[in-house]
DNA sequence: AAGACGAAAGTGGTTGA
DNA sequence: TCAACAACTTTCGTCTT
C-alpha cells in the first residue's frame, strides 16, 4: 500500500506531539487538538506472496497475539461430536479423555477472565476507547486477577478500574462519570478499586493534565480548531504560573475551553461547557476568576463584552 | 427568562499526628 | 484512628442581559 509522507509535526502549530488514534483512525496534534489526517489505514506489514514457498515462511499466521482474549487468542480446541462416528473405540476414548482434560485445564481464573473481557470489550467499544487502551486494560486486569485481587470485588468494578487506568496511561481519559455510566457501577466504587489496583500492582500513574481533556470536550461542544488552541495556549501558561496543581484537570480544561469560547466569539454557557466536562458551573467559575486575574485576560474579556 | 455570579453548607478523600 | 484541610458540589438568592 501506498503511503504519504510521513507526518512528524502538526502543520497548525508545530508541535511534535502528535497522536494516532487507532480507533477513529486520526493523527490528532496533542498540543492544538488539529486533526492532521483522517481516514489511516493499519500501517503495519503485509506481506505479498509470490509462490507457495515464500506464502509459507512469510503468511502471518492466525490473529496476533492480545490480551483482550482470555487466552491471548491462542485458544485451540479440541474437536467433538461429528467426527466421532468414524473413529475406534480406543481412539473416540482418547479423544473423550483429551476433551475432559481441556475443560479441566480451564481454571477458575481462565474462566472468569473469559467473562471479563467479554463485558471489558463491551464497554471499550462503547466508550470508543483506543485498541492500545482497551489491550492494555486486559492486560491490567489479568495481573490483577492473577494476584487474587478480585476476591471481595465486583467483576465489574474491576474491569472499570483497569479500563480507567489504562485510559489515563494511554493519554485518553475518559471520565470516571463516563465509565460509570457504561457499567451499572457508581463512581465511588470505581475510582475506589481503581486506587487498589494501582497500589497491588505498583502501576504508576501521572496525575491526567487538563490538555488530556480538551480535544474531547471541544468536539462535543463543537468548537473550531482554533478556539481549541486556544484553550491549549492558555493551559499551557496556567501552568507556567503554577495555577493548575492540586486543581482538578477537569475543571481546568472546561474553564480553559470556556475563555477561549469567548475570546473567540463562538459562545458556550457555562451550563454547557459544566455538562460536558461533568463539572459544575460554580467550578467553572472558580478556575475562570483565577485564569483571568492570572492570565491578565480581563481587558480582553472587557473588549468582548462591549461589542 | 436565561445566564452569570457568589455565599454558605455539605461531601469524600488525603494527610499528619 | 481521628481531626484538619483543600477541592469540589449542591443549593439558593441576587444581579445582568
Amino acid at each position: 500500500m501506498k503511503m504519504g509522507k510521513k507526518i512528524s509535526k502538526c502543520p497548525e502549530c508545530g508541535s511534535k506531539k502528535l497522536y494516532w488514534d487507532r480507533s477513529r483512525g486520526e493523527v490528532i496534534c496533542k498540543a492544538c487538538g488539529f486533526v492532521i489526517e483522517e481516514r489511516l489505514i493499519d500501517f503495519s506489514q503485509e506481506w505479498r506472496e509470490f509462490d507457495s514457498e515464500q506464502g509459507e515462511s512469510r503468511r502471518r499466521v492466525g490473529s496476533p497475539l492480545t490480551f483482550t482474549k482470555h487466552d491471548k487468542g491462542l485458544s485451540t480446541k479440541i474437536g467433538k461430536a461429528g467426527d466421532l462416528t468414524k473413529m475406534t473405540p480406543s481412539e473416540r476414548r482418547m479423544y473423550y479423555r483429551m476433551r475432559k482434560w481441556q475443560t479441566r485445564i480451564s481454571t477458575p481464573i481462565e474462566r472468569n477472565l473469559k467473562f471479563a473481557l467479554a463485558e471489558l470489550k463491551r464497554i471499550a467499544s462503547f466508550l470508543d476507547v483506543p485498541k492500545i487502551a482497551e489491550e492494555d486494560a486486559a492486560m491490567i486486569y489479568r495481573m490483577a486477577a492473577e494476584k487474587g485481587l478480585v476476591r471481595g470485588r465486583s467483576m465489574e468494578s474491576v474491569v472499570a478500574g483497569a479500563l480507567y487506568a489504562a485510559c489515563r496511561r494511554h493519554g485518553v481519559p475518559r471520565t470516571l462519570d463516563e465509565i460509570s455510566h457504561a457499567f451499572p457501577l457508581d463512581k465511588k466504587e470505581i475510582g475506589k478499586t481503581y486506587r487498589f489496583i494501582c497500589r497491588e500492582l505498583r502501576i504508576r500513574i501521572l496525575p491526567t493534565s487538563p490538555q488530556d481533556y480538551v480535544q474531547r470536550f471541544a468536539s462535543e461542544l463543537k468548537l473550531k480548531p482554533k478556539t481549541v488552541s486556544k484553550a491549549v495556549e492558555i493551559i499551557k501558561k496556567a501552568n507556567k504560573l503554577e495555577i493548575t496543581s492540586g486543581k482538578g484537570p477537569m475543571g481546568i480544561a472546561a474553564a480553559a475551553l470556556y475563555v477561549a469560547a469567548l475570546l473567540s466569539g463562538e459562545k458556550k454557557t457555562q451550563r454547557d461547557v459544566a455538562d460536558v466536562a461533568g463539572v459544575t458551573e460554580v467550578t467553572i467559575r472558580n478556575r475562570y476568576k483565577e485564569l483571568l486575574e492570572k492570565l491578565k485576560l480581563e481587558d480582553q474579556i472587557k473588549k468582548i463584552r462591549e461589542k
